[in-house]
DNA sequence: TATTGTTATACTCTATAACTATA
DNA sequence: TATAGTTATAGAGTATAACAATA
């Protein structure tokens, strides 16, 4: 089997151990972020979202679902709550009443650039090891793996792939239901 | 705010742009091999304690429960699927009866040396666009990361925290309920 | 009739807590 | 009384489907 060299040693590694080390990290950024966002009182979930609108303010529901990947009644309970707290608002576009444009808000906008100091020190803190060069190769390499597998740059890892039509690569061979 | 360069530009990034452009690789590597491994009829929590079973036979539930990090009430169900599909079991310890030492079977053997075809396979299929000496500075940079951060080598990132004591950093700030 | 958003339901996964048996 | 394992319960999160409003 390859890759039974310890992670830390820096002894070569086969690629199964290196898309492994690659997962194992992604997953523990991923866990460490969340529990930093939630000082802020949200979910990464919220946090994205937060993003998402303030990227590009006034869009429907369905095109932020869309460009997220997640399904449209998961992102009413996620405004819900954000317009409960006062971050972001639905807007009914007097064109065609069906849609709610969705805007930040003062309040959001400012919460949204705690966000960004958030992640800025998640970022600081896991990446403390690796000086600047290292940063910039190291970014070199997953920018190419993600141009690669083509993932859309602002979008969290956390929402699930779109629900309809999007397994057939992974069709369960058994019918375990236990 | 850092980090508004699309992400395959090649442009500069600040940390926290990378650390997210980290998870979402993780995440996409981990979703990614699981559509592989249930190719074998198999989550990757399956796969995860396959392997730790492999690496050392003969141990407790709690010792294996205690070393990837979840509850000893999960490990069952894992082990009850495993075992009733052929791939481990559990012996009794004539000296202490209360413990279940777990073992591989044949079947199990083989099967684990399948997860690692299909894991090298899977670590082809992600780093495809890296060549070895990519892969070896992506190594180097990778495993400096998971040393400082002591993330334990053989453990699956699905797997979560420990569940008691394990969060004091991440209190919830508001009663979020509904 | 088609589309946007919402509500309601069901299901999966996992954490927590009781329980059994061995010591 | 303490420990290993198991079973049972409950809770969170999320997918699916039915529904109301608007076009």
């Amino acid at each position: 089997m390859s890759g039974t060299a310890p992670v830390g040693s820096g002894g070569p590694v086969g690629p199964g151990a290196l898309a492994f080390l690659l997962a194992q990290l992604g997953a523990f950024a991923g866990r460490r972020f969340g529990e930093r966002v939630q000082t802020l009182g949200i979910t990464p979930a919220h946090a994205g979202l937060l993003r998402a609108v303030g990227a590009e303010p006034g869009r429907s529901q369905q095109a932020v679902a869309s460009q997220l990947g997640l399904f449209p009644s998961r992102l009413v309970s996620l405004v819900d709550e954000l317009e409960r707290d006062g971050l972001l608002e639905r807007r009914r576009d007097p064109q065609d009443r069906r849609h709610h444009a969705l805007h930040l808000t003062a309040t959001g906008t400012k919460r949204l650039r705690e966000i960004g100091r958030v992640a800025q020190a998640h970022g600081e803190d896991v990446l403390d090891v690796l000086d600047g060069d290292d940063r910039a190769a190291l970014a070199a390499l997953l920018g190419r793996l993600a141009a690669r597998h083509e993932l859309t740059p602002g979008v969290h890892p956390g929402y699930r792939a779109l629900g309809p039509a999007a397994d057939s690569a992974a069709t369960p061979p058994d019918g375990r239901t236990a």
